[in-house]
DNA sequence: ATTAACTTTCAGTAATTTCAGAAACTAAAT
DNA sequence: ATTTAGTTTCTGAAATTACTGAAAGTTAAT
């Protein structure tokens, strides 16, 4: 089975950005021919349709369990193993920004959090020190509104993403009804 | 003037994270070592501390540039240039976090509008702009919940981070006031 | 217009990352 | 226990990316 020309175009898209996305181009390309592929796909399909080794498949397969992007599936009287996306696009885009968060956000976040606890010894320290308190807050911010937000249903979550530039109304209405009290 | 071990160790940090962070390790360590230390500093000076070529530096100026997180100052009397990172954290933050979406959203967002003006000629086409098209809506939604935010008010900004597991609250609050309406 | 102080560019080299293909491994069917 | 259908691991080659150091470029002062 031979992808359509529309759907080539897609999936090498997906190649070219897969490596600004955190993986490389062979798993980007997986990733966006599972995603527009309707049935699950074994690992030669893959190697086929995208002209790469069945090893490289291999590795690429393992790298999309890492990030929960994939699950795999049976078919009775089968042997194979059938690749598709786990969850929908939204929950992919979870996964993609949680395991980023993970690996661009919290080491850096331990990192600082051991140096903060350290007294500065000298001027330089010190000034660096605040620089790094800065940033310990800024990322402490954004960890706990990402948490946050993954926290909300669905549709709680839909309604804040359409309320748009309707946000800052609705902070300081917030902020009117409970300074009343 | 050398770094401390405890400033060094964070300007290596960074070098680590740097490629995760969409730049390169030498790129990362000269962002950190930019926003620890006091004063600006000479291309020299950069090269000196980090061990690294005049030249490498000079590159990295221009991609640091590039991204608008360093600024040129000069000191009356001297022709050097000095470099100090340009804005607080919140703001080089707030670069970084819109160049990446230049480079990792808009690309897809353009190709996946494209593709959807087109007709799907038969089944798994069908499928496949189906998926594309929640792709599409949730790159969307992303984007425009991003300008959104930028468009606050650092106060109202700084109220909604705190606002914290309140927002779920908030939501239904503003859902039952306009349902009257 | 020369020199001196500084910056940028670039060609070649070094380091890293990605990949194919072969070999090793696993487990179901016979 | 062999064969067969399948998966994984690993090595070295290829491609990509990053870096150095030297040469070229720029600008200000003399």
């Amino acid at each position: 089975m031979t992808l359509s020309e529309k759907n080539f175009t897609f999936v090498m898209h997906c190649g070219e950005m897969g490596s600004r996305w955190g993986f490389n181009r062979t798993i980007g390309q997986m990733c966006g021919l599972l995603i527009i592929t309707k049935n699950p796909m074994t690992a030669n399909e893959i190697a086929d349709s995208l002209s790469i080794s069945r090893g490289n498949v291999s590795m690429g397969i393992k790298e999309l369990q890492s990030w929960q992007l994939i699950k795999v599936q049976h078919i009775p009287g089968d042997r194979k193993e059938y690749y598709a996306p786990a969850g929908d696009i939204w929950d992919m885009a979870n996964r993609v920004f949680e395991e980023r968060k993970k690996r661009e956000i919290d080491p850096t976040l331990s990192l600082l959090r051991d140096n903060l606890l350290d007294e500065a010894s000298n001027e330089e320290e010190i000034y660096a020190q605040k620089q790094m308190g800065e940033i310990h807050n800024l990322l402490e911010t954004v960890t706990k509104w990402s948490s946050e937000l993954q926290r909300l249903t669905p549709e709680q979550l839909n309604k804040l993403m359409k309320l748009g530039s309707g946000i800052g109304k609705v902070i300081d209405l917030k902020d009117k009804i409970f300074k009343k009290e």
